[in-house]
DNA sequence: TGTAAGCTTGAATCAAATTCATGGTTCGGG
DNA sequence: CCCGAACCATGAATTTGATTCAAGCTTACA
């Protein structure tokens, strides 16, 4: 059975917590709702127990040592998070609240423009958006639910597929006018292309769906957004590869078009809704889910 | 005076972080040096304080409840961060523990080379590398120092210049003849060039600090990753711009060489020793700090 | 120089953690 | 089917340790 870490007293690393934090023994007394007196015995019990001294006393003033400021400033952290933990777990609002993290190009836009609609289905639903590119654990950083992109393999998840990435063309209207639009590969050749720098073989891969040779890429114009990649075929650029269900939107608004018909390239990959395989999710988190799943459903 | 986060009993946290880790209060209770009765009275108590239900009982097994386990699972690292603080206050170990973060490029290629020399100069140091490519809050993750790139104007930390940043060509040897290498900048034109898909505007620079124009770069071999930058010139596939003092190592074991005479391109970046400004370096970090100065100097 | 603000100290008190002794539940083996 | 082993629960007793109280120091500043 292994050994559990030694901790220090921790009353006195509470204590101690206040008293950095405020800067004197008699705001954290009052804070903790007890006296100074209480404090001054703690801070120093935690002093002898480190063998350290955190507080340099010179009469009524008293300053963290450099090795307190570490302390504090490492230790502070661990509060937060239990504070948090405990707050999530108690309080009726935290036990609404669910965390979802997923790439930022399909929150902007594809849940942020359906996020009214889940109101109206889960009524108080408090729901925090995580937007980042890592793949994060999910246990680790407490999210509650994740859209992840890719083939649906990952450890230490249970996945459940959303729906497909299609890839599609797109354009200003008029960008491509009608005539050319019946020849694609001569097109494509002859406009300037836009790509994402993170994904290099979408173009191949849609060009291969639809039986054209692969586009030339060497005069492409390169970004590493999603963001920057529409807003450049809205303006005119070129022609951009874009993604279903992130162009929905935008060919709805008709601020795009999709010149070439035909089938659309799928891009192998899905977007996959996935949460820690040992974890059921909370009740909150389950409405949640089943929401995006019905939302997914309607795109297809 | 803003009031404190209400923190649940913390030594019935304790027990509770115990009995969920070990998954029976008999070896929580021998772990932390009391009986069992003791892990059950603080559990019950802390259940009764969250007002939640944290193990399903059954007999003699007990079973963590989806709260419990999502509770284990969030304040878990809090008390993983309260140890590895307390440890590196309290021991003679930990005090000799400096954290270092820099680019993965310059750890590589710039650092590990010159490592065996630290401990010469800074007998019994226990340094530890975290090489990351996002700046991290330092005090928050507890990062004593940190090699950063770029112009040396970062918000809460205080920094001193190491070495600038200088751009120079390489390649494979015997890439480029002699006689070409009188004419950079039609050899540029001529040979196929490598180019960091992050960095895309180095050539440009290099170029207009030699008094050469812009060389195209539509057919350049791309990469996101300076490894794979300097193991494609080395492997002849073409003219890369390495960044000193990344290459120094290669060109003196002349697995590269820089064909072209001549000034050097600064890039104008340098790379810059960072801490948090509002802590004092402990002494062990004060002395890898110094080192790390000593080590740039000499490359200047 | 005196006084207010604020921390310290040590003894006294009180709350909380822990133990002890006992009882109850489940499970597996004879 | 029953018994014993393994484990957790419970409540009263006890011990630990957190907190207070009252008095004393130290420093800053008026």
């Amino acid at each position: 059975m292994p050994d559990l870490p030694v901790l220090p007293p921790l009353s006195a690393l509470r204590a101690f917590h206040a008293a950095a934090r405020f800067g004197r023994f008699r705001d954290a007394a009052t804070a903790l709702g007890i006296t100074e007196s209480g404090i001054s015995h703690q801070v120093r019990k935690l002093e002898d127990w480190l063998s350290v001294r955190l507080f340099e006393r010179s009469g009524p003033r008293i300053k963290l040592t450099s090795d307190g400021e570490r302390y504090y400033a490492a230790i502070d952290p661990a509060f937060g998070e239990i504070r948090a933990a405990t707050e999530a777990l108690r309080t009726p609002a935290g036990r609404n609240r669910v965390s979802l993290t997923l790439p930022a190009s399909l929150a902007t836009y594809w849940l942020i423009p359906r996020l009214d609609g889940l109101e109206k289905a889960c009524p108080g639903i408090d729901l925090e958006l995580v937007t980042t590119s890592r793949l994060i654990d999910l246990k680790r950083e407490g999210v509650d639910l994740a859209i992840r992109y890719g083939g649906g393999q990952w450890p230490d998840v249970t996945v459940r597929r959303l729906m497909p990435e299609q890839l599609v063309p797109v354009a200003r209207p008029g960008f491509v006018a009608a005539v050319e639009a019946r020849d694609p590969a001569g097109t494509l050749a002859a406009k300037r292309l836009i790509m994402h720098t993170h994904y290099p073989q979408q173009w191949a891969e849609w060009a291969a769906a639809n039986g054209h040779p692969p586009p030339a890429l060497a005069g492409a114009l390169r970004f590493s957004s999603t963001d920057q990649i529409l807003a450049a075929a809205a303006q005119g650029l070129g022609i951009a590869i874009g993604a279903r269900p992130m162009v929905d939107q935008m060919l709805e608004a008709r601020s795009l078009v999709a010149p070439f018909d035909g089938p659309r390239g799928d891009s192998g990959a899905s977007y996959f809704l996935a949460w820690p395989k040992d974890l059921k999710p909370t009740v909150a988190a389950g409405k949640v889910a089943r929401w995006l799943e019905t939302q997914a459903m309607r795109d297809l």
